[in-house]
DNA sequence: GGGTAAAAGTTTAACGTTTAACTCATTCTA
DNA sequence: TAGAATGAGTTAAACGTTAAACTTTTACCC
């Protein structure tokens, strides 16, 4: 390994007239011995050891990437689309501007602290569902923190969310301003404080506003999986009366339309059904659906956005960014008025 | 900031001893000093610093899992299914057993040797295409390498791939078995010694093995998004004389199904497409989709499996797992005979 | 020509951890 | 009972880098 002494040494001067160089802090050598010190870099292939250089000074140029989750089993950090949309984006973005990404999932807010003081983290995204003290353990730490879809608005934090009640909301309003009265909700598992209660939330708001009572039965929960949505379809079918559905997440509605169609239903003669997310695959199934769209790509450049401007000191004007989301109407739906 | 010195001074013992206990090298201390030493760490909440550790011990329990991207033009790390469905899956398992990792984007050689060096790898998780070369200078740093999907056989490095042509030859197989004689082919751009290439050898042998002459002209490279599949669409009507289309990636199958739909072209009944990767999208297509089915969970398994033998230094008796693939009949392909 | 400032450095200590080599009792063995 | 072995540690150096505090030479000002 080549050290910045062997560049020193090659070069006839000391240490820390190397770091000084590398580190453009150059106003304290010479043209000359400048030159001839990052020839002497590239000659012998020098690489800094970023241990050494965030031992002695406290940044380590890291930042970590994190998502909780409550239990073990099902550990893969990639399974919402929007983390890997996101991870790409940051990645870019950071590396450009000489970070580097880091990524973990943990249990609880006592291994994220550990994971971060381990390695020295310079910043940290997160996402993932928590309790407010979840966090009171992390303000201690003093590094830049964006949350990513959070509803726990401790201060001190940026957040960079989505109008997840308000797309909701709408979804279920379309359903009703095109003469649906009977209208269910499927989702996966709906758990305290996430992004999947808000949808729910909104569903509900919109049905008071129009005053369809809200029926417990016709809400569906299940994993995002065909096989999963087959199960909601058996209880679906059981409910005759319903013709609308809203379904909080673009791949389970695909489930949802696969297993229907499987069962002799035609969409959207028989039941018209909005999704949300708006993915890819939205516009690829038949019939291409219906759905709330958010810009996933935007969310994840605002949150490194953000991260940037925390790591180099600004203060900021703003640490809340909600995203709107926007309906688009393709052909999942049927107007019945 | 707690340190190992400051659990030393909290017990009235040595640094050293604190070390060896932590380490588990407690043979060396009484029952009653690794029991005080093991309090105080609880009470300090000392949480070991790995710059520290990495820089005396030269191993820093990191691994990398870099991209290597031509241009920095699309430089989403994520594009590619197969990643997300990998990296959740490393890193889970990566975790258990007490490292780190670190995703990372590369233009070069250079930049990943450098990207390698900064921080004292363990290991290295490397997907993308590259020339033999590019490999010399990883060689040289002697840390285990894993590659995803490379087709370059260096020795010393352990690969999991896939029968990519195998596959492709399947697809192609398949269609001509039920009687079609004019085979389309689109791909996203295929670049030399990819993964892509290997399913256009494919197809080719395929066709070649019935005796069907290739054409240039009904091979159709585009981008993955739906635009350009639909521009693939407008190539493709022009040809009537075809029955049947193998695409190389799914995400594209469904593309193009939508395109030919919106041309009012009926799928499999004008034209029957065999697809490839078996993502989840694929069952929910209309119609479902036919495609050559992989395991990309279990690619991602048996990588970090590798990696941990290696970091092990078991010497392995194998290198180098080629995953097989196998044709899931669905409904976008018509018998002709 | 005495004093100040600037230019171009150097020296030293520190960051937190590990490792190799050492110490000093006590106990065992022949 | 001398010597070896064991148990339970300790000391000191090292890993590569940086920051703060120095030093020396030359130039400049009035």
């Amino acid at each position: 390994m080549v050290t910045i002494r062997d560049i020193a040494e090659a070069t006839g001067v000391s240490a820390t007239t190397v770091s000084n160089v590398i580190h453009g802090k150059d106003n304290r050598v010479s043209a000359e011995t400048i030159q001839k010190i990052n020839e002497a870099i590239k000659e012998l292939g020098y690489v800094p050891n970023m241990s050494a250089r965030s031992l002695v000074s406290s940044s380590s140029r890291v930042i970590g990437f994190v998502n909780h989750v409550i239990t073990r089993e099902n550990t893969n950090f990639m399974e919402d689309p929007f983390h890997s949309a996101a991870i790409g984006a940051i990645e870019a973005t950071l590396r450009e501007n000489g970070y580097f990404l880091m990524l973990r999932t943990v249990e609880n807010a006592e291994e994220l602290v550990t994971f971060l003081q381990r390695w020295n983290m310079d910043g940290l995204f997160f996402t993932g569902i928590f309790k407010d003290k979840f966090f009171d353990s992390l303000a201690g730490l003093h590094i830049p923190v964006v949350l990513l879809d959070s509803y726990v608005h401790t201060s001190g934090f940026c957040n960079v969310g989505l109008e997840d009640f308000t797309g909701s909301y709408n979804a279920t309003k379309h359903l009703i301003e095109k003469g649906h009265r009977h209208i269910g909700f499927a989702s996966p598992n709906i758990k305290d404080g996430g992004v999947l209660q808000e949808r729910f939330l909104g569903y509900k708001s919109a049905l008071a506003e129009a005053g369809i009572p809200f029926e417990k039965g016709i809400v569906f929960q299940q994993e995002m999986d065909l096989n999963s949505c087959r199960l909601i379809c058996n209880d679906i079918v059981e409910h005759p009366e319903l013709t609308g559905l809203v379904v909080s997440a673009d791949i389970m509605a695909a489930g949802i339309m696969t297993g229907l169609k499987e069962k002799g239903k035609r969409i959207p003669d028989d039941i018209s059904i909005v999704g949300f997310d708006d993915i890819s695959l939205s516009q690829l199934v038949d019939p291409p659906l219906t759905t709330i769209h958010q810009d996933m790509n935007l969310k994840g450049r605002l949150a490194v956005d953000f991260m940037l401007q925390l790591l180099s000191g600004k203060t900021l004007d703003t640490t809340e960014i909600t995203l709107s989301t926007r309906l688009v109407e393709r052909s999942s739906v049927k107007d019945l008025r």
